[in-house]
RNA sequence: GCCCCCAUCGUCUAGUGGCCUAGGACACCACCCUUUCAAGGUGGCGGCACGGGUUCGAAUCCCGUUGGGGGUGCCA
């Protein structure tokens, strides 16, 4: 697939689509990544099936250029051979004098040399050297007629004359066989190289979309915000030089160099993605964050409580918790056991759950009466606040107390509070 | 098996021969602040894998060992 930049600077090609089943569904949840994430890109999507005549004619010169032939040995048979032979993995080489020519089950393969060494520079990596003995003849075309990978991609980086391949290190051995594709193919070109560090999970290994979370999707939808995610992605295998990591992406470009990232692999710590999501949630304007909050709540008291929410809320998907109090209090028996068993809970329901008349129903004018209150009993003000947190929110922590009644109006409130009492006694 | 890559706190990293008694961030712990929880503040815990060289001097350079990862597909 191909994304040209806003501004036309660069040409970047990703290559995700498989090249046999050729499914746009993959490039459109790519397209759609991007977007997310803010990364701009225009023009349309090219697959690899637009481009066949490309890959068949380089084909077709490597095989009459005596740089690969036709080959008949199934999967089986190549299976079979190594494990008599001593259970060497890779092609041994079977077909490789026979001479045969195209037909219907034969694929095309690449000759690879017997003696010499393939060399290139890796701004990551330095100097990779290999020898090509090591290099077995790998497939060009699958018996069907399909390219490979390798063969569209040294074909579709010389066509476009791409400048930078930047890939993950899984490449790393791939890249010899290009580059001795190119040299058979008789191209003129040499892009720079960089194989980034792999994402790891916590047993170490290649992060896969099988076993890991990788989806982008699945973090969008979790509340993770994009601008944090792009930050976070950006500190892993590379540090900006100031120590500023937290920050947004255009400040980090301009600092950004890919010689300055690490060529070991980096964990993908979902602890720290967190902490800079919620750097980046109270960076927020307000009413910027209410928009985005919407998405993971529907409650009214919102917009009258958020930036109490957008304080503690490290990840959106923690909204619902801090708000479901608002039709009722919330179904907690645990925080319920733990605030009403204190001996006291009773006296100290009995003493709130008086209306005043004579001063405004309003955070300081409760917060103040609260005080008293826990002077008058002799009881730590943390203490006294936990039968009425869950008497009215259901819940042992939550958004300040104080403003929730003042959201409530004291109506409700005491209506809460009498409820609570009669279900203590 | 063979080939390639990698190796600084648990994690992400700074460090490119003396500014290193190895710096920062996340996490963790303690304290402060405080109506809960957060946020914020202060402090703490914690690392150059190992062995040889080179050098007046090595986390930094070289070699080896060990450990980890990747590749070894008619996947990309």
């Amino acid at each position: 697939m191909l994304a040209r930049h806003e501004g036309g600077e660069f040409l970047l090609r990703i290559e995700d689509t498989d090249t046999e089943r050729n499914r746009p569904e993959l490039t459109t949840n790519m397209l759609d990544m991007l977007q997310w994430l803010g990364l701009k890109w225009d023009g349309e999507p090219t697959f690899q099936s637009d481009r066949g005549e490309l890959y068949k004619a380089a084909a077709a010169t490597l095989a009459s250029g005596g740089h690969a032939y036709y080959c008949e040995c199934t999967a089986e048979q190549v299976q079979a051979r190594n494990k008599e032979s001593g259970g060497k993995p890779g092609y041994d080489g079977f077909c490789r004098d026979r001479g045969l020519g195209p037909g219907p089950g034969r694929a095309l393969r690449f000759r690879a040399p017997d003696d010499g060494e393939t060399r290139f520079d890796d701004l990551i990596r330095g100097e990779v050297v290999v020898e090509n003995r090591n290099i077995e003849d790998f497939v060009l075309l699958r018996s069907n007629g399909n390219p490979t990978f390798l063969l569209a991609n040294i074909v579709d980086d010389a066509d476009m004359q791409i400048t930078h391949v930047l890939r993950g290190e899984e490449h790393l051995n791939g890249t010899p066989k290009y580059l001795l594709l190119r040299d058979a193919l008789g191209f003129d070109y040499q892009p720079v190289f960089a194989h980034l560090p792999l994402l790891v999970n916590e047993q170490r290994k290649k992060l896969s979309k099988r076993r890991d979370d990788v989806s982008v999707a699945d973090y969008k939808a979790r509340g993770f915000l994009p601008e944090a995610m792009v930050n976070y992605l950006a500190l892993l295998g590379w540090g900006p030089p100031d120590g500023v990591e937290v920050r947004p992406v255009e400040e980090m470009v301009p600092l950004f160099r890919i010689e300055d990232v690490s060529p070991s692999p980096a964990l993908f710590d979902i602890k720290k993605l967190t902490f800079v999501n919620g750097e980046w949630i109270r960076m927020l304007a307000v009413d910027d964050f209410v928009q985005r909050a919407r998405e993971f709540t529907d409650s009214p008291a919102l917009e009258a409580l958020a930036p109490l929410a957008q304080e503690r809320v490290k990840v959106l998907d923690e909204l619902p918790s801090y708000f479901d109090w608002v039709d009722g209090p919330a179904e907690d028996p645990k925080s319920w056991d733990k605030a009403m068993k204190l001996a006291n809970a009773g006296e100290i329901l009995d003493e709130i759950t008086v209306a005043y008349t004579d001063a405004a129903w309003n955070r300081d004018e409760l917060h103040a009466r609260f005080m008293a209150l826990a002077e008058k009993l002799g009881v730590s003000a943390s203490k006294v606040q936990g039968p009425i947190r869950v008497a009215t929110t259901g819940r042992m922590v939550g958004l300040p107390l104080f403003e929730v009644l003042e959201y409530l109006g004291q109506e409700e409130t005491l209506a809460r509070l009498r409820k609570a009492r009669t279900r203590l006694a």
